[in-house]
RNA sequence: GGGGGAAUUCCCGAGUGGCCAAAGGGGGCAGACUGUAAAUCUGUUGUCAGUGACUUCGGUGGUCCGAAUCCACCUUCCCCCA
């Protein structure tokens, strides 16, 4: 199911097949929270800028339009027309982002709906069923993510129950895989890492859930990126990896910039997801091999060039920086949509660039060549 | 021809004697954004020096210790009556 084809250090090139299709790793998976990638981007579009895996929300399609319709309407792919590999989070994000809405138990989180403050509880068996309806790819197993900073009580006793929660998910997947009427009757699940920035909590923790290897896909490492330093997020990374099973992808969630991505690549990690690349679009800020750039700046206005010389997305094809500024100034919607093809465009071909890096025995040399000019303002 | 009203910093618009370089929007400029409550949020927006000084509220001239605010005249615009 995935293969690690090479290896250049920690580093490893893989693949995993799917149902949905095959996933060539290290991969950007892109994320579209509502099953739409924010922008008005279709799944057209997403072919087109070489997006392989679409992320999708348990707790927000759960909201709206509800799981059970998408599952009427024949499934998550069916439902948005995308036939390919969909990873589905599980709410556990939410625990953390909508901290202010929720209470954790020992069975689950009761929210407060964001959108109309009704009353929604989500536990491990919830959110696998929704994500059953859905029909996702790869679940991900119910968690905390946990705030930064954590007192260490706090975080060991949250990873405990986020332990007892996972072996609830695997069981509820098997189930689920089982039903008559599954909408992905093939569904993986993947585990999730916790433990904040404490080495102790992030071994104990791997090491627990390790021991699901047969029953998991994958294994995550989650609640980085959460505030800590990137050198802390690093080594936390370092820490943990030796004690993932080297034969299943590893999913670096939430992360991150194009340098988090090299970096995290260069210690063993093959999956990532992040809003950055999509929400930064929105807001003007657009990445490119040169570094970043923030295209609202009163230096672009009469600028000729496209985003990136050389680019292939479809914003730099046909487009000029000083155009697509205007469009923002003017409050034009094709404006944020020219950026995020653009970003998510550039982030899904570092990741192929990587991957040929990998593939030629040649990812330090591309590491040291890109990893400061990427996390860089642009100079031109 | 007669009567009434209004002119404020890039724009709109508060302010009717000191706490006013002047509220609040908009626009401009810049920054942030990491498993999406984010087409959002923050800072800044007279000039120069940086706990201060100077110039500014249609124009000119007054009153007052002190004027965007009061008075006179002028200019422009709006409304009503003939």
């Amino acid at each position: 199911m995935f293969k690690v084809l090479k290896k250049e250090g920690f580093a490893r090139r893989g693949r995993m097949e799917t149902v949905h299709g095959t996933i060539e790793t290290p991969v950007f998976m892109n994320v579209g929270t509502s099953a739409a990638i924010k922008g008005a981007v279709s799944t057209d579009d997403l072919k087109e800028i070489k997006c392989q895996v679409e992320l999708s929300n348990t707790y927000h399609l759960h909201i709206r339009p509800g799981d059970e319709l998408i599952k009427d309407m024949g499934g998550l792919h069916k439902f948005f027309n995308w036939s390919g590999p969909v990873l589905t989070d599980s709410g556990g994000f939410q625990v953390f982002s909508l901290a202010t809405l929720r209470k954790i138990s020992e069975e689950g989180v009761h929210f407060a709906s964001h959108m109309d403050g009704k009353r929604i509880f989500m536990g491990p068996k919830e959110s696998m069923k929704i994500q059953a309806n859905l029909g996702s790819t790869i679940a991900m197993a119910f968690d905390e993510c946990i705030a930064n900073p954590a007192e260490f009580n706090y975080a060991r006793n949250s990873c405990a129950r986020t332990t007892r929660w996972l072996k609830i998910c695997i069981d509820e997947v098997k189930k689920n895989n089982q039903m008559e009427d599954a909408v992905n009757p093939n569904q993986l699940l993947f585990g999730i890492n916790q433990g904040s920035t404490f080495e102790k909590l992030r071994i104990d923790h791997m090491k627990s859930i390790a021991e699901y290897r047969d029953d998991l896909a994958g294994f995550a490492i989650g609640g980085l990126a959460v505030g800590e330093s990137a050198e802390e997020m690093y080594h936390t990374i370092e820490v943990v990896e030796p004690y993932m099973p080297e034969d299943k992808p590893r999913y670096l969630m939430g992360v991150g910039t194009p340098g988090n991505i090299l970096n995290a690549v260069r210690r063993g990690v093959d999956f990532f997801d992040c809003v950055m690349p999509s929400r930064n679009a929105r807001h003007g800020n657009l990445f490119t091999s040169k570094g970043f750039m923030n295209l609202n700046n009163e230096k672009y206005a009469k600028d000729p060039r496209p985003i990136e010389e050389g680019c292939q997305c479809p914003a730099c094809r046909s487009y000029s920086r000083s155009y697509i500024r205007h469009l923002f100034k003017a409050r034009e919607l094709l404006g944020m949509r020219l950026c995020v093809l653009h970003n998510l465009y550039f982030y899904n071909v570092l990741m192929e660039r990587i991957r040929e890096a990998l593939d030629e025995g040649r990812f330090e040399q591309f590491y040291n060549e890109n990893i400061e000019i990427l996390e860089s303002r642009l100079q031109d």
